[in-house]
DNA sequence: TTATTCTATCATTAGTTGCTGATGTGATAA
DNA sequence: TTATCACATCAGCAACTAATGATAGAATAA
């Protein structure tokens, strides 16, 4: 049986993830792989509009993904720690493989919109 | 600018990664991190129920994290990879540090109900 | 054959989450 | 000071998704 304690790593365990799975602050994640960026570079980057990347950041953040210093009027973001990258590269190398599967992935989501 | 190639590389991504965003199938891949497992033994180690466990069962496969063989009435799943189980344990790690910023994202779903 | 076991699928519902525009805040420039 | 810039926060809506119970299917046992 899962004890609370269990659970509770894997609700944490979800929730780390979970800042890696949607597009937007994947696209965001993507931009910091190469090194820190303001916002306003991160916005450049990825075409996503001021507050939606904003409000993405604060949960990368806030999920310990990336951290952000404040330099003048700017808030310069980076990669908190290296395993973020390499969790980045491993889905990379994992997707070459699996990219048939997780295309063809249909039960969610990608159903042609009526 | 992000092109179109671009685009659907992080929407596949983010796909790959939503597979492991969710309690439920998380419970279900650390459960078979210790080897393949029928699907009456997964809601038995998960205490989920048949048809939850069956429809992320479904989610996980056609995602390609994990793969079934029919075994008579039995259907026996396992992870698909070796990067499926590496993926976890750079998780594992990176939690133990981030853990604390982690468990304090109260951006989303955590605020106590009301 | 029929009954039983094991698993998959489907529809509904309730809850969650991302996006947007408006507003707020802090820092610098004029 | 006031104006402007860079960024954060908030509320509302639209869309998505997980959980559930009912049903269906496939394999074996009786």
């Amino acid at each position: 049986m899962l004890s609370t304690a269990q659970t509770q790593a894997m609700e944490l365990q979800a929730k780390l993830f979970r800042g890696f799975a949607d597009p937007s602050r994947l696209s965001i994640l993507n931009a910091l792989r190469d090194g820190p960026l303001t916002v306003g570079e991160i916005i450049a980057a990825t075409y996503l509009n001021q507050s939606n990347v904003s409000n993405h950041l604060s949960c990368l953040r806030d999920c310990g993904l990336v951290i952000s210093a404040q330099e003048g009027r700017f808030v310069r973001y980076e990669l908190s720690d290296k395993r973020v990258r390499r969790l980045l590269n491993l889905a990379d190398e994992l997707l070459a493989d699996v990219a048939k599967g997780v295309y063809e992935c249909t039960r969610y989501n990608v159903e042609p919109r009526r």
